[in-house]
RNA sequence: GUGGGUGUAGCUCAGUUGGUUAGAGCACUGGGUUGUGGCCCCAGAGGUCGUGGGUUCGAGUCCCAUCACUCACCCCA
């Protein structure tokens, strides 16, 4: 029995590592328009981390980590997400004593024990966004600006942009009070998962698919609705800078952050082609976080891209597979190492060469040169060799040209780079 | 963890009320007179029919179990 990959986990293959590629190389060149710096963190990470960064009673935490203890005894953890390990990074090293405000992204993958399905997977790669060190308004805009902006470059426009407040500390949990009484005094009504939710995740209730609940929960209390004072204007600039830089956006007041440390601006890029999994990207502010896990007090702000997610949403034509700028084929011994020399001279030179290796005929070279989509064939032949030259064809005007072998990597540079 | 759908060649799929050596297209390999690609033609290779039981003279086809994939719930990027 051969042995398979683990269940939610999957190879990315070359004809799909292009978009990929892109996809990276566009986050880490937008991301530094606005200067932001990558940092490199650990996937793994001791337990605690997670539980006191994301929340004991959060479904990551509860069900989903990958969580084993290692050979010293201590219980370590595959990051179920990034935020907790960046902000724990710029505790330790004290970045925040150098430099007031730090801008970090991280590319890599995540990991949680869920069950997949579609755009969902065990293993899965984001890109993340942080910003520790200011808490004005226009922070939370310009991360969601620098989102949507790395989106349009990569060619996905039809995004929508949902925003919602979450509170705070002070003003969350006098919602939650109301929403409570709220929900008990209804709570006959409600399908028997919604009234399971009553316990365990008051806020989903929200998001239930039923007709019935849907319309209870439309007399329901929303968050917004409750702000405080502090709360409410940050809300309010978070909206009109967005309006100054025209950025469109829908208010979605029903939107519920998974994990417990985001406070006050929470969003999402939404998409209609995802299925159930509809979010391309999430993030938030979580001013508490940083304290909670030991250092001072400074505010966060950030947000996740899903990359398995983004990838399917990409036209097929973007990062479409490199074509070698040359084939060579050879006949008979003495020009398959001619060729095989030629090979390494131009590679060195910077093109992409490939030839044929073992010793075929002519038109098998010729079939494999047309199907890599090589533009020009040297063919090295007997004759060729004897003459001290090659016969260089355009595979697209079905032209060919003898060269000079002492002078074939001048020209052939020439003709290709 | 719960529910639905699907498992036949590398890929996409056919496979008649159970009946001989399981098929096609694409892809792959070779060839179509001496050293030239795409199109076309010919040939070849490639399958424990997911796995294990059962019913039957006989199972890819029927039954049971199991595993995997997939979609949805839960939840989330």
């Amino acid at each position: 029995m051969a042995i398979t990959s683990i269940r939610g986990f999957k190879d990315i293959l070359p004809d799909e590592v292009g978009k990929w590629q892109f996809a990276e190389a566009t986050a880490r060149r937008v991301f530094e328009s606005y200067d932001f710096s990558e940092i490199r963190i650990p996937l793994l990470e001791k337990t605690e981390l997670f539980t006191r960064g994301i929340g004991e009673s959060t479904d990551i935490v509860e069900k989903e980590m990958y969580t084993f203890t290692d050979r010293s005894g201590i219980s370590v953890t595959l990051r179920p997400e990034a935020t907790a390990s960046i902000v724990r990074a710029y505790i330790e090293k004290s970045m925040y004593k150098q430099n007031p405000v730090a801008k970090l992204y991280v590319i890599g993958p995540m990991f949680r024990y869920e069950r997949p399905q579609k755009g969902r997977f065990r293993q899965f790669n984001q890109i993340n966004a942080e910003v520790f060190g200011l808490e004005d308004p226009l922070i939370d805009v310009e991360v969601m600006v620098m989102l949507i902006h790395f989106l349009q470059e990569i060619g996905l426009e039809k995004l929508e942009l949902q925003l919602n407040s979450l509170g705070c500390k002070a003003c969350r949990p006098s919602y939650q009070e109301r929403l409570k009484e709220f929900l008990l005094s209804n709570k006959g009504r409600f399908c028997a998962d919604c009234q399971r939710r009553i316990r365990t995740n008051p806020l989903r209730i929200f998001d239930c698919k039923i007709e019935s609940c849907k319309e209870i929960m439309g007399q329901g209390p929303l968050m917004l609705d409750f702000l405080g004072p502090e709360c409410r204007d940050h809300f309010e600039l978070v909206t009109s800078y967005l309006k100054a830089l025209e950025t469109p956006y829908v208010i979605n007041a029903k939107m519920v952050r998974g994990l417990d440390y985001y406070v006050r601006t929470a969003f999402e890029m939404v998409s209609g082609d995802l299925g159930a999994q509809n979010a391309v990207a999430g993030g938030g502010r979580y001013d508490g976080l940083i304290v909670d896990l030991g250092g001072p007090e400074i505010p966060g702000i950030g947000f996740a891209i899903g990359m398995e997610r983004l990838i399917s949403l990409l036209s097929p034509d973007v990062g479409s597979q490199k074509i070698p700028h040359l084939f060579i084929a050879t006949i008979g011994e003495k020009s398959r190492i001619q060729g095989f020399k030629l090979a390494k001279t131009l590679r060195l030179e910077g093109l992409s060469v490939e030839m044929g290796y073992e010793k075929k005929s002519l038109k098998s070279q010729m079939r494999r040169a047309d199907k890599l989509a090589c533009p020009y064939v040297l063919i090295l032949g007997e004759e060729e060799l004897q003459r001290g030259t090659a016969m260089l064809r355009d595979m697209r005007s079905k032209t060919q040209e003898q060269l000079d072998l002492t002078l074939a990597p001048e020209v052939l540079l020439r003709k290709m780079k």
